[in-house]
DNA sequence: ACCCGATATGTAATCGGTTGCAAGATGATT
DNA sequence: AATCATCTTGCAACCGATTACATATCGGGT
């Protein structure tokens, strides 16, 4: 018994047919006639034959593998979406590769837009060059964009997203509302702290700049977000904050309720993204729900159909939900 | 200006040489002279060259690529083992493909276990089979593991960290004590209710079957439990919960909570993971904490070691650490 | 009987690099 | 001056499939 693996040419021999017919019988067996095509079959298994794609990736001239950017794997906001495109890719032929833009040097994210590399790309990072991006294989944006790229994308509506929050808040009668935003630069910061500024201006507030506090989407910036809310006047601060990740607003509650000062009592809390716990924490967090399988799944669709040459929406917006909880309640519930 | 890829004998013809010393240029340079080696790197700038690792593959019969079978991308414990596992793969000139055994069918795993699509795999299923995997490709096991299967382990010592849970809450005074366990036929649930009997048994106390609540790591399933311990007779239910994983643990306490019993005041609860959220909730997980990107890390150490030839250790064993935080507080404070 | 289209199969070029082997050049050694 | 090791480079086979094109077969239409 010899160990080396059987190729297409030891299954044609063993079949008594050509090595094309062998191809044939595999990749497209309408074109085969019965008999040969079991006969393949047979030697296929007599062999155990297995087809080398990197024989067939180069000779078809395509990969079968897409590449994610993401910013942050261990994000479970992340993972969620690679876990919808995942369940796309799969079925589909196509095999995830993932790639993590903090760890992955730059250099080496221009090898992952290689057309030798993966037939596609999908960017959840939007803080890569667009030069660097343009001209190479087909790709699409999620969650993230880049400015400047000209590409579909799949996103939500943050503007709509924070006129939702602020709208609720207002609703309760607060008036004196913060926003909490993500690392500077980042384009989901931008637009969420626009529509924030956007949302109060069209109820006749302003967003002062002592109500504006940065952070960068973690558990700690919240954490520290909070040291700086309770920092400030009780007259004057806030009476309720609209997180622009529910990871800071988890951070925030945490440290705000550990310090003494119960939520949403002493401060209502809307958060961002509506991630799998925060339906289970005290109090269960009021947020906004993005659809974020939705969102892998309508990536990788896209992709798969640009890749095939069919038309494709460039740009699809989301809708997006309130989810209203237990960490919001009308200001001034207290004494 | 023409749009062809340039290929490696483009190169060659404009620098004067070789597609050999091209190829050897690229790959080992310090067997080319340092003119050539200007010479090629002139016309690879000019020429805008890059490889084709299909070819290169083809050639060198490896792929280039590490598949990691994850039970549940979705589950943020994964997402950070996968960071590990890039924060390795990454700058050793590797591929991470993630593959979902959830949304993959079975043979498409074995597609992922050939050597012409990745040159190792890392299996987080313990439930994959041990003769499907046998004979193919390197692997390495990470905290899962497939019984029967030789290949080297990188895994938690899950007895002890039932010991430390129990160890914990016996000494807080109490004496009914339960657990809830993870998905029946799972390794990991198995030995945690193992190890969970003995450290029972090892201070005279037994763990019986309506102590014994069973679940499946998610949210809900910890959700339903509450319900159950809810049900019981509060003067024989237990007085403390060790949790298979955090995530049932949130599910739990928010349910419990929400009904209007204060954890730990009511019930002390011990959680497995120490996933990052649960610091930071209402109260504060005490739990179990896992080494995760540390697991990730050296899971794929050992598989690039295995892959060259260099021995390896066939089980490492990591340390779990308890985090002791506000879930849990003496028997009967209560009234 | 002849031609035609449809179906089935084989021949051989091709995808784009890598690498064993050999040859030429250079410099050191005796 | 002859010998030999070392360095550099080129030749050409090779990795293992796919596929354009050619050929063969067969039934049916006229």
């Amino acid at each position: 018994m010899k160990h080396e693996r059987p190729k297409i040419s030891d299954v044609a021999r063993i079949a008594g047919v050509s090595t094309a017919t062998v191809s044939r019988a595999i990749s497209r067996p309408d074109r085969v006639s019965v008999e040969t095509r079991a006969a393949v079959q047979a030697a296929i298994d007599s062999t155990g034959y297995r087809l080398n794609h990197a024989a067939r990736n180069l000779r078809r001239r395509r990969t079968g593998g897409i590449v994610a950017l993401v910013p942050n794997l261990a994000n479970p906001f992340f993972s969620q979406i690679l876990s919808g495109i995942a369940s796309v890719l799969g079925p589909a032929g196509y095999n995830l590769l993932v790639a993590d833009t903090e760890t992955a040097g730059a250099d080496s994210l221009l090898d992952y837009a290689e057309p030798s590399r993966a037939d596609g790309l999908i960017v959840l990072d939007g803080r890569l060059s667009a030069d660097a991006l343009r001209g190479r294989v087909p790709l699409v944006e999620a969650c993230e964009w880049v400015p400047g790229l000209a590409a579909p994308r799949i996103r939500i509506d943050n503007l709509a997203a924070a006129e939702l929050a602020i709208g609720h808040l207002h609703d309760l009668g607060h008036r004196r509302i913060g926003h909490v935003t993500g690392p500077r630069g980042n384009v989901l910061t931008e637009s969420r702290l626009t529509g924030t500024r956007a949302a109060l201006a069209a109820r006749h507030l302003a967003l002062t700049d002592d109500a504006i506090y940065s952070g960068d989407f973690s558990i700690e910036s919240g954490q520290a977000v909070a040291d700086t809310w309770l920092g400030q006047p009780a007259t004057s601060r806030p009476t309720a904050l609209f997180f622009a990740s529910d990871a800071m607003a988890c951070g925030f509650i945490g440290e705000v309720q550990h310090r003494g000062l119960p939520v949403p009592r002493d401060v209502s809390v809307v958060g961002f993204d509506d991630i799998e716990l925060v339906a289970h924490i005290s109090p269960p967090l009021t947020t906004i729900r993005q659809p974020r399988t939705d969102i892998g799944r309508r990536a990788a669709e896209r992709l798969l159909a640009k890749i095939v040459g069919d038309p494709v929406d460039e740009d699809t917006i989301l809708p997006v939900e309130l989810v209203v909880r237990a960490s919001t309640c009308p200001v001034g519930r207290t004494g």
